[in-house]
Parts: C-alpha cells; structure tokens; sequence
DNA sequence: GTTACTTTTGAAGGTCTCCATAATTAGTAA
DNA sequence: TTACTAATTATGGAGACCTTCAAAAGTAAC
C-alpha cells in the first residue's frame, strides 16, 4: 500500500547523499565544500567526493572562490540551473504566453502573442507553434533543450493531454494538446487545466506561498476552480477535481448572467468589457452597480462555501480577470462566505496577474521533473533531458 | 518545500535495509531468508544480517522450518505483530465500542457497552472507561501494553483530541477526550471524527480498498462525511473538513425532515427508528414511502454531488446506518448524482457494518505508529511503545 | 542403509563509501 | 618577510554490502 523507499547496497548511500547535496544547493547562491558538509550533515570528505561526482555529471559548477577572505580560498560551487530548462505555456483567450525558466525556475523569457478570440482551432494552435518558437529562439535554445513543458488552457483535460471538453470554445474539444506541442520541443509535455495551474503558481510565488490547503478561485469571464490539497495540485480520479461551478443549485453558469443584466455601460459595449464598467461604477458608489456585484459575489460565494466547507483551506485565493476589482469584490465575498461557513479561512486576492497560468505552468513542469529528475527512488542521473 | 530524506553515513543504509525487511514481513506469513532477500532486493547475508539484528532487538522472531521440503530446511522468521498493541474506540450513541488489535491491525478482542442515548457526559465517559478496561482485561494487557489509541466521537475535533463542537450531543462540546483517555492507556491518543474513520476503514478493509480518492457518506440519524484524499484522510487545514452538509442551499438539515414527515408508521413510534419503517414500506412499493426515500435521497445527493464535482473521487461510499436499506436508498441516491455530476464514480455500499468507525479508529492508531516507528527518516527501533 | 540430490548455511575475500585525523597549501594581515 | 587562517590533500580505519565456494542438513531413490 504504503510504496516503500527500497534499500540497497552502497551505491544507493552515494544516490542519496548526492540528492542531499542536490537539495541543498538548488536555488541558492554558490557554496563552498565546508558550508555544504555543515548543510548535508556530511564529512567534508565525502562531501568533496560527492560534488566531484556531480561536477563531472554537469550538475555542478566551480565558480570564482570568494575574493578577500581571511585564509585559503574556498572552491566553490553552484548548481547549474542553466543545464536543462522546462516552458510553461498558457493558452488564454486572447493571447498565447510562453516562459522558459531554467531548472530554479528563474524565468528567462517570456513572450506573449495575441490570438484573436474568435479565433478557431487550427488558427489558435498556429499561435501556440508561433509563440514557443518566438520564446526558443529568442531564448536561443532549440526543443530538443527542452526538458518539460506544461501547458495551461481552459476545459477538461485528460491523461494523456487532450481537451476532453471546453465549455468557453467549443472547437477546442477534442484537440490533442500534448501531441501538438511535442512536435516543438522534447521531453514531456504535460496539459492542464488554467485555473488549476493558476492555483499551483500562487503556492509558488504567490499569496498562497507555503500554504498546504488552498482554494482557488479564478473570477472572470470565466469561473473556475484549483485546489491544492496537501500542497500538491488534486486532480481527481480522472482529472475532473474542482468542476464545482457545474452543480445546477450553486449557479455559477448564472453569476456572469448577473454583470450582464446591467444596464449602466455606454450603448454597444462589449458584453466582455461590461464587467470592467460595473466594477468601476460600483467602486464610485453606485447604487445599482453595487447591488448587482453584491449578486455576483454571492453566486460565486456559494460555489466557494461548498468548496470550503468540503475542504477546510487555510485559504482562499481569488484570482482571475476580476481580482483586479477586489476592492469591491472582495468584502461581499467574504461576507457570504462567512454567512454559510463553519470555519472561516483567510480570504485574500492574487497579485501575481494574468501571468498566473503561465507561471503554473513552469512550475508544474518542474515539479515534473523533480519528481523524475530528483526522486529518492532513482537518485541523480546524469543532466540530460529525460525520456518522453 | 518538500522535505528532503537526509542521506548520511553507512548505519543509515541499515536503517534503510531493517527497514525493508520489515516492510516486506509485515502482515504475511514467516519467510526464509532466501525469501526475504528475494523480496527485498538485498544479497543472502546480508538479509541474513538484517534480520539477527531485527530479531535481537525483538522485532523478529523464529518459527519452526517447514517441514517436509527438500533439501536443507530453511529458518523461517516473522513479524512480531504482537509487540505492541493499540485500541480503536467508537463513542456512539448507544454503544461505546473498542477494539484491540496487533500490529498488523489483526483485532484480537471486541468490547461492546451500551449507553442511554440520553446519557450525559459523565455517564458516558464512564462508559467509555468501562469499555476500555474491559478489553484491557480481557485481552490480558494493561494501559501500558497499548502504544496508540484513536478515539471516533462525532463533532468537530481540535488537534490536542477535544470536542470542540457536538450537535448531536451538546454536552459533548468541550470535552478532552485525549485527555480523559490518555488515563487509561499509554502511548498517543488520538481524537477523531466518527465519519472520517468510517470513510478510513473502507480504503482499509471495506469496499474501497486500495481507492485513492473517495467521498464517504454516513447516512443514518446524522449525516456526515469522510474524505480520502490521494489515499490518506483528509483533514483539513483546522480539522474542519466535510462539514458540506452544514451550507444551508444543500440541505442536509432538511434531508432528515423528510423521513420523519411520514406518517405511515404505527402511532407512538420513537422517531429515531421511524427511518426503518420508511424504508421497510417503501421496499414493498408504498408509493408514498416511495417518495419520501425519493426526496431523502435528492437531498443527500445535493451535498454528495457537491464533494464528487469538488473532488472528482474514484468511489462514492454509502454507510451509516440507512446503508441497510441501500436496495431501496441506493439507485435513487446513484440517479440524483448522476443528474448532477460531470464525470460519475462508481457509488458502492458499505459493507462493514456498525463495526467501521472502530475499525477505522484501529487503522489510524496503526498509521500513527507506522508513521513514528518504521519512517523511512528514523528508521526502526527497539520495539517499545513510543513517547506520547 | 547407503547414495544422490537439493537447498540452506557459514565463511572468506573484496569493494565501496563513509569518517576522523593529520600534514600540506594558498591565501590575508602585520 | 613572518604569522595566522582556513581550505585542501592524504592516510588509515570501520561498517555494510556483494560474490563465491565449501560444508551441512535435510529428502528421495535405490
């Protein structure tokens, strides 16, 4: 049941203290030997022989010793982040985004191409290709460098990275997103769903940092939900988690029909724009605005209220288009969440934007690789990029 | 973020190794060494090794070779499941129930005192002492043989094992059961909700086996929940998880109503037994017990299909103690979700009986002590009862 | 009752990885 | 130039593992 670390002979002992020393000196400045056996609890022979080890492999790099220090240089070393470099590719409405980030997850470049959102499915896959091949070669890197790549887009995901369903663009169903992007770069190709990632980013680097129970909620033209449970991303029995909006009695599929009913907006506005002139006619008091974003708040509280309830979060993030309004959206949120509620979490905006999927993205890619990269099972192999 | 397994010096690969041969022993007949190595991976003497070490410490013990084998007969060994014990309570309304079992969750003796349902606090945790002294004694042990106990009490529970909240029994509220236990028998008490070690015991011994992701239904005079999430029993950032029957649009508190709206039973019935009689006409084709179960069933479906959407589980599980009358509750029940529901998991019926929530108190106490006491990170010990 | 066969046991030799300790080296500071 | 500091290099030893082979303790066949 419970899947057990296996023992092993003596070989398995150096896998594990090179992943001792791996750990330790990822994402952080360059260490000398003495600073990584006091931090791995190792010798400082055996320390030397392990980083030997892993510079070899080109997990490690000498890096200039520090100048002007009292006695014998240190030689020191640092992680190359910059061996292997995952994509993280968000799929959105109206633009494509691409960030290439290195195994730290430093993100080198980012690249975003407008899609019309009329736009159809071969138009919009066109984009992607666009997109990530604008992103490798200003990055200067071709796909086979490539080691993870994830890819964010609204709808039900499948296994094996196909949109099973898309509510927000029908001809999106069915595409093979996985399959398509693995033309462009090697290693895996990972898809997912946006809000999920959404969530995953804001654990990451964003409101949620550290937080091991955490739901999402991504407001917007879209509604939509992640959670993170137990500080991993759920899924669900078949990736299908979080799809709460669905419920008939909880009426998220009515929330939007709320901002609509408005009748305030200049004559012709975009019905996608009209959102932003509720929000901001409600911000300078009026009336009829405020009550109608009270209604949506509370449509989108109750999905929220079933999900908290279900869950117990620490938090809860509100994301999306319309965290930009929190100001007027958040305090009625928060008073019907309290309403109906046993334990009330935390309840706090986003402030990561609308580079949230994309960074997600990245991040799910790594976590990918971690866990095939950096796992205690295999240990360390040498940096190149994993099989498919 | 994640927290890493140290590596270190050679007594840790031991470690590892005491380890896997006791992974690979428990819960299954002695093994030859030749056995054991094969199934651990590890060389002849070294296993060999291994396991004198295990067995001086006590964790090992020596049977009798099996007899009539060819060539030379083999030592065989066993796991000592019986080096320590621990208990599994289950405080309910009538009955106070406990059960001691060994270290491979085999249950070796069954206490059961019944309580007035009207009993107040006191009263009940005397009956609770009773009951554990009772098995203590008849099992031959004594407080100090037990290394963990779980106590299953419906209501919220805090994390140091007090009652913070008890609908169905206000007195309850407040009461430190951990405490109050802790008394009577060494090693960790733990405190937990009656659902959740329901929805435990069926990933342990019931129907959902081996299911990663499941929603547990307790449909009886209460309603509840257990979540299993990813295999392990969700919590809950403050212990509050599940609690979705409390949002008022769902109606949990409503769905009880409907059962005792009836009035096909003889006059005077005590309204908790109302609920059989219901179900008892309904399965002889009453219309209008008929529908009564109908409505109960919408009801109970509102909240269930609520955590299937958030969840995505593998397996809906149907207990408590209208999980009697599945033949007529259950397609109902099944229809309703399915009118709600994205992706519909299968939907099972118990099959543990009253038994569950102690069963499921028994397999917590044995997670507790498999995470403290053959944790890959500290590796095995002596086998005593470890510190509270 | 002896012989052949099978499988486990026990012992020997070798390798790997770690640790502790001491001698050496390469800088800074006076 | 000399003293001081801290890292490096070298040495010896211990623990845990592996492979290999001879001896032992049974059963099966004659």
């Amino acid at each position: 049941m419970t899947e057990q670390l296996a023992g092993g002979d003596l070989s398995r002992l150096r896998q594990l203290n090179a992943l001792a020393v791996v750990h330790v000196l990822r994402g952080r400045p360059a260490l000398t030997l003495t600073e990584l056996s006091r931090d791995t609890g190792l010798s400082r022979p055996s320390t030397e022989d392990v980083v030997l080890q892993l510079q070899s492999q080109g997990w490690l790099e000498e890096v200039q010793p520090a100048p002007g220090v009292m006695g014998r240089p240190a030689r020191r070393y640092r992680f190359r982040a910059d061996a292997g470099r995952v994509l993280g590719v968000d799929i959105g409405g109206h633009t494509i985004r691409v960030l290439a980030a290195d195994l730290d997850g430093e993100v080198g470049h980012t690249v975003r191409v407008p899609v019309a959102i009329t736009a159809g499915r071969a138009e919009r896959l066109r984009a992607v290709d666009a997109a990530v091949e604008q992103c490798l070669s200003a990055a200067g890197l071709t796909g086979a460098d490539i080691w993870a790549t994830t890819v964010g887009t609204s709808g039900l995901v499948d296994a094996a990275g196909r949109v099973v369903l898309s509510v927000a663009f029908p001809e999106w169903t069915g595409v093979q997103l996985a399959q398509h992007v693995g033309r462009l770069v090697g290693g895996t190709v990972l898809v997912e769903n946006d809000s999920r990632l959404a969530a995953l980013a804001e654990t990451w680097r964003g409101v949620a940092r550290y937080a091991q129970h955490v739901v999402y909620l991504l407001a917007g033209l879209r509604t939509g939900t992640g959670l993170i449970i137990d500080g991993k991303l759920h899924r669900g029995f078949a990736q299908a988690a979080g799809e709460i909006g669905a419920l008939p009695e909880l009426g998220w599929i009515r929330a939007q029909e709320h901002l609509r009913s408005w009748t305030g907006a200049p004559a012709g506005t975009d019905p996608d724009d009209l959102a932003g002139y509720v929000f901001a006619s409600a911000r300078e008091g009026d009336r009829k605005a405020v009550a109608v974003v009270r209604r949506y708040a509370k449509e989108l509280a109750l999905g929220a209220s079933a999900l908290v309830l279900a869950l117990d979060p620490q938090l809860v993030v509100l994301g999306g288009g319309f965290s930009r309004s929190a100001d007027v959206l958040l305090e009625p949120l928060r008073r019907e969440i309290e309403k109906r509620c046993v334990r009330i979490p935390e309840i706090v905006t986003s402030t990561l934007g609308d580079e949230s999927v994309a960074l997600g993205a990245v991040k799910l890619s790594l976590e990918h690789l971690q866990e095939h990269l950096f796992d205690v099972r295999t240990g360390v192999a040498a940096p190149v990029r994993p099989g498919r």
